[in-house]
DNA sequence: TCAAAATGGAAAGTACGCTTGACATTGCTT
DNA sequence: AAGCAATGTCAAGCGTACTTTCCATTTTGA
């Protein structure tokens, strides 16, 4: 799974600090969702999505054989 | 969250034991989602999306303060 | 240039997603 | 009513998502 966490956050002008406080989660949960260490849980992605106003598929990016 | 899984699995005419072959995981995961004991990961809820040709979105459901 | 702000990332602990295995219940079909 | 198919559900175990704490590195701005 990639994700254009990154990208959008900085598109937005927000730090990553920001962007864990508003969505209840801490700095470091962003920091690994941003450097593909972990993949959020679907309700984290939920949230993230809804924050930037964007679909999870917009977001997080699922290659066909991600782990067959 | 919520999920349309049962319903969109009936629809299809499709039997838990055969969702669960396809998508790769066992049969008890399906039933557990379709009874709400716990929520997919991302992974998987991404490949059930897929198997069904739906988005995430139209087959689970968000509630806005599903965790405060 | 130098300090503060922002980010990277390790370690240890908790919670949950998913597994296998086993057994109970419900729903056909005859 | 009986028997099999489909589903429900529990328990124990494993991996990972997320936390807090802590320290190192990079980036920014006066």
């Amino acid at each position: 799974m990639n994700n254009r966490l990154e990208e959008i956050r900085k598109q937005r002008g927000i730090k990553q600090e920001e962007l864990a406080t508003a969505l209840e989660v801490s700095r470091q949960t962003i920091g690994s969702l941003e450097n593909g260490r972990y993949n959020p849980s679907i309700l984290l992605a939920f949230k993230i999505a809804r924050f930037f106003g964007m679909s999870i598929e917009e977001i997080f990016i699922y290659e066909e054989d991600e782990n067959a």
